[in-house]
DNA sequence: CATCTGTTGTTACGTTTGGCACAATAAACA
DNA sequence: TGTTTATTGTGCCAAACGTAACAACAGATG
């Protein structure tokens, strides 16, 4: 855990970079950058340093200059691929996402159990039987995992041992990567959970203060008293 | 962040727990925790301490009374409801989700500008137009949202003001709360991103140096080397 | 040219976090 | 009953993170 949130924040950055470039800005301040994720400025201030981003003490941080450097760093623009494994709901939901084009995400085929005859869009969905095949003669070193739980761990030992090295995992199981590879965990269950109880202790609060201090709690973090005693049942 | 991560390790020693019950077992040690989610068995120690959990020097946890425990601090297992907002590919994944239903979640409505005929499953699917009205007549605080990026502030808007007070935000804009409530943002794409840099760094790096020692990086963290020159572009 | 304003770069600090090691202790066993 | 063994509970530590504050400085202004 220790990088992973400063880099998702030179993504962000990066991101926001783009949309304030089209709207035909050219110097960003580190407060603007702060502002736009939701984090402090001087926090902005300290990631570019750490990647070397030096900026005008008067005019703020060239745009361009910053997005070339982010880019570098990054992984440049041009899409990188990925396969997607278990076209149930949630993977075919993935296969149609067009907004994975535009961040340089290009999903370049399906597998399943069961194949649908046709594929989705205009990507090929095969059998679960071509995975390795597939795998040895295209580029992609990264999957997404959206497979029942029961079956994901299996499915990743076959994936990395055809030379997939990244995985990114839906199913509620939290995936071990046995060996050199990276596996990322997302758990939408557990997010809206965590959410669900959130909001209780939001409210419990709120009527045991009869609502009177205004907090915002944002990404997480509640009462430490909320742990002595149930907040809801 | 805080303590975001403390109460996600919560809820996955509570899944955990559910299946070990459910094979049987009554007592559980430390270390099959922290196997179990990929942490060290001195941190399941002393989150345990943090809940007050207390085990038996020799026999370890028992199952049942942790879960009691975890049950009453998490908001026990009765369904609670959340609706959803936009029901494009990713929106109808979600609420076709069976895995919600074990888990404690119920969807109990979706929403979107052009509603389909007929529901989703049992869900049904309403107008815009019968958002706020929905809201305020239903116990729903919760609102996944699944709407294009561009519409997403305005729709969170909609909600808080008809009193929904958390959100889990699917679009790739960071949504910040401006008030009493709960936003967490959930962005997969990014989530590929960050796989691919990753993945990239990994076997630059074993480029580098030859594949000689066996590195696993799980869930972050990368060199710092690969801050300071490009990795793949 | 002098001053002033506003932004960066950086240092110091407090907080939190997870790891390690070891004492305390409960069960098992001879 | 005494000893051994395995596991918990915890005190300490080092690392990382984010915040606050401030000095350095570039540009604007008059």
């Amino acid at each position: 855990m220790v990088r992973k949130d400063f880099m998702l924040r030179l993504m962000k950055y990066k991101r926001v970079l783009i949309q304030l470039r089209s709207l035909g800005l050219e110097r960003v301040f580190s407060n603007n950058l702060g502002d736009a994720i939701g984090i402090s400025a001087a926090l902005v201030r300290k990631d570019l340093a750490r990647i070397e981003m030096q900026g005008n003490r008067r005019g703020g941080y060239g745009i361009d200059t910053m997005l070339e450097r982010l880019n570098r760093l990054l992984g440049g623009k041009e899409a990188q691929e990925a396969i997607l494994v278990g076209c149930g709901n949630l993977g075919r939901a993935l296969l149609n996402h067009e907004a994975f084009y535009k961040e340089g995400i290009k999903l370049v085929a399906g597998f399943d159990l069961v194949p649908p005859s046709t594929g989705i869009g205009d990507i090929p969905i095969y059998s679960m039987d071509e995975l390795e095949n597939f795998i040895n003669t295209s580029q992609a070193m990264v999957a997404l995992l959206t497979v029942p739980a029961a079956s994901a761990a299996e499915v990743r030992d076959r994936l990395l041992r055809a030379g997939i090295r990244g995985i990114l995992n839906f199913a509620p199981v939290e995936l071990k990567c046995p060996g050199d590879c990276v596996i990322h965990n997302v758990n939408i269950g557990l997010e809206i959970e965590n959410l669900f109880f959130l909001v209780n202790s939001l409210v419990d609060r709120e009527a045991r203060e009869g609502s009177s201090s205004v907090n915002c709690i944002e990404d997480g973090s509640c009462d430490e008293d909320n742990l002595s005693e149930g907040s809801s049942a």
